[in-house]
DNA sequence: ATAATTTTTACGGGAACCCGTATTGGCTTA
DNA sequence: TAAGCCAATACGGGTTCCCGTAAAAATTAT
């Protein structure tokens, strides 16, 4: 039974609706933190005093402001969550729609259950609670029309790594140095080159300027 | 007064906090809708029924999902609410960060408040609404510091073609060819390298891309 | 272990880009 | 009108990028 539940988010409004959706399923305990080095604190703080928490429910993307914090997204936080209670279910509540990321956070962090900040999400809120609640991981209804959907490029790390030393303004013929540095193989020229042609001719596009127009536009650098 | 108001907002969770949040500051006369269609066809119908709203509180960013809409953004919206409903006030509450189309919001459609999407966004809810309620525009903290940072050079028409251009995959040797399609002058090749090299110099950039990524960025293309 | 296949890297010629200099064209002023 | 000035354009050589082919390395299969 899920009784007490963490709640790792730094939008206020968040806080709001989370506190009004579970209260309307009747949940008692909430407790409500802005930073993640907090949540992880309180986390730590419930264990020793033997009254432990039964579900983490996190945001993914926290934002800097002013204070150093050690940990800054939801991911690291389950990461750590997990060494400290590694029974502990978690259930993320992010705006992030993009595939690959959500599946990373079933496949590697291992979560119970994804609802996507949009249309009806209070409702997915209750029944993905549910759900974790019967021990049954939640698969939200939008990550199902995403993979049919699945014709879409998705942008590996090596794509990222290159397309993001571009737009840092390092010429091409000195990415393969950086990505050694890095430790990202291959780091080839040819490799390099090869790729972006790759990428551009995926997306008809000519220039290197376009392609990267369009990675900022949608997000992807 | 600010008495009777029409929120336009498809994520379910953001309508259940702005109730709340609402409640708390006395409004009564709250109506929801979830597309822009019919937040306007709302508008429409209660001014025909001599009982218009007072405000307008949209987001920007609508989702598609299958039943096709005439509207589809926030900045629609307004744009034909105030055709309906000149003297409507409109607070915008979005994530949205971009300086341009924060600006925008304020200069073109003379919005009279934005609230982003963050850390303390209740507070500055009630903050903004109050200030609207005096007639008065409210400009949000984060946009202060955003316009602190800005960048003091301000790019011009003809730096904004070039860059559009390029960002749509035409190869810098054609440019000449647009520009004079367009009747845009200068269009010689040289005052185009110059026009690039100029913009590269003075923001410390090495590469196109990179001017571009900085371009997409801050909204400026 | 060897062969087959794929992936990565190396190389080279031509196109596009970068950048400095020279020329042209339009505008102001004497 | 002519001289002077500034912006726009034209030109050329050196660099980087593009793109095809070939060699090398790594992976998989036999």
């Amino acid at each position: 039974m899920i009784n007490k539940i963490l709640i790792a988010e730094d939008h206020e409004m968040s806080t709001i609706s989370l506190q009004k959706v579970l209260d309307e399923i009747g949940v008692t305990q909430i407790e409500y933190m802005y930073y993640c080095d907090d949540a992880l604190a309180s986390i730590r703080h419930a264990i020793s005093r033997g009254n432990s928490f039964d579900l983490l429910i996190t945001d993914l993307c926290f934002e800097m402001d002013g204070q150093e914090q050690l940990i800054n997204s939801g991911q690291e936080l389950i990461q750590e969550a997990r060494i400290l209670q590694p029974e502990l279910k978690v259930l993320v509540f992010s705006a992030e729609s993009k595939l690959s990321t959500i599946e990373k956070l079933y496949n590697e962090l291992e979560i119970d259950g994804y609802v996507r900040k949009a249309r009806n999400d209070a409702k997915e809120l209750k029944i993905a609670i549910e759900e974790i609640e019967k021990n049954q991981r939640y698969y939200p209804r939008h990550l199902m029309q995403l993979l049919k959907q699945k014709n879409v490029y998705e942008f590996t790390s090596f794509d990222i790594a290159i397309l993001t030393l571009l737009s840092e303004g390092i010429r091409q013929k000195d990415i393969p140095e950086y990505l050694q540095r890095q430790g990202i193989r291959p780091s080839g020229l040819s490799s390099v080159e090869k790729k972006l042609n790759f990428l551009k001719e995926e997306h008809k596009f000519t220039t290197n300027e376009q392609l990267i127009a369009f990675c900022k536009e949608y997000g992807i650098i």
